[in-house]
DNA sequence: GTCTATAACCTGATAGAC
DNA sequence: GTCTATCAGGTTATAGAC
């Protein structure tokens, strides 16, 4: 009987219960141990030992560590980044609906994966060279919809700085979350209220700031 | 003729010239390798090299990485945190002025340091147990003077959001700077006239969003 | 104090049996 | 496809000469 080979990734997947094939149990492993701990710090023995497979099948089947992170970041960065680009170009919303949109899309997900900005960031700092896009993201970004309109509004103003303020408000709660808890300043349940809070009071702020002459 | 020793990290320094003690040699490299590369990526070779000495000398000098690390790490928290301490603590002066000394002070920092941000919060993350601290910082922080104007000035919000606001707007924009650069949106020069536009925008905005109601 | 040489260990990756 | 065993190279840390 001939081994039948999978082809391009695909996996047997039954679809039925929680237990996945061994490739996507490996990444599954990577994203946890990666987005945790960071490339460096990382040894393939903990995605190993994580996937509760053998550190020889993580070779087998993606060829090397940078690799297996290298899919895994893109992803990251996709999920990261991607999920919010609709909204952002979006030529049929108010700029407050956008605002609305990105700030309560991010704190959802992101509450969901909280180590997820930091690694992103952090990983990009230390290999800009992996994302040296083909097509210019910053053209595409500034002449998107969002961009467009707080230029409109606020001629005055870099339109980066309004960017800036609403991701800063958004993103970085998460980036020094664990400081807060090593001061014991906010435990997760104080923290995750504050950022239910933030859905509605970020919106109002930017708005406000936009008005501001 | 018997040797020397030195006393708890004294140096025999000139005092004159640039060229520093070994051991102050040896610290220098490794602030500057540890806060680019972060701890797991750092070697202690790259240290050595970069100080222009042997490797054999930093575990003479301090007995391992990771209590070099230590050390570099706790001068660098305080660097992040302290110098803002006086400020945040000082009873003579209004919410308005904190707040444009905060954001001054920040920025003109890490336009020197722009590592210390993303350096300083992932390796918080990374050894959360290191920083256990013995005094309650988030007990001192609750009483400060600064939290106090804040409840004064806006009792139905609670405090954390505003500070996290001040930090977030200052802060974040060297975080995400790595990305800007990637994707092309901002060059060094840009990126700088931002932030020193941002020091009079931000305790102007942080101003407004405290009499938004 | 500073160096060379090396020990002791760890990590990514592969060979080869099943 | 999955495992055990192991290699090759790199890393921290130390021993010992000067």
């Amino acid at each position: 009987m001939p081994r039948k080979i999978q082809e391009m990734g695909k996996k047997p997947s039954d679809g039925t219960t929680d237990d996945l094939s061994t490739q996507e149990k490996i990444k599954e492993a990577a994203r946890q141990v990666f987005t945790r701990k960071g490339y460096a710090a990382t040894r393939t023995r903990d995605i190993a030992e994580e996937a509760g497979i053998n550190l020889a099948l993580l070779n087998y089947y993606f060829r090397s560590k940078e690799k297996l992170f290298h899919q895994i970041m893109l992803e990251k960065v996709q999920q990261l980044f991607g999920h919010i680009a609709p909204v952002v170009m979006n030529p049929e919303t108010s700029l407050e609906t956008k605002v609305e949109q990105i700030v309560s899309l991010y704190i959802d997900m992101i509450t969901l994966h909280p180590d997820l900005p930091i690694f992103v960031l952090s990983e990009i700092r230390n290999h800009p060279d992996q994302f040296a896009t083909t097509f210019k993201v910053g053209d595409i970004l500034r002449e998107s919809d969002l961009v467009r309109q707080l230029q409109a509004r606020r001629p005055d103003i870099h339109p980066i700085h309004f960017l800036l303020n609403i991701m800063s408000m958004t993103l970085f709660p998460f980036i020094a979350r664990p400081v807060f808890k090593t001061i014991q300043l906010l435990d997760d349940a104080q923290f995750h209220h504050l950022m239910q809070e933030r859905k509605q009071l970020i919106p109002l702020w930017v708005k406000t700031i936009l008005d501001t002459h």
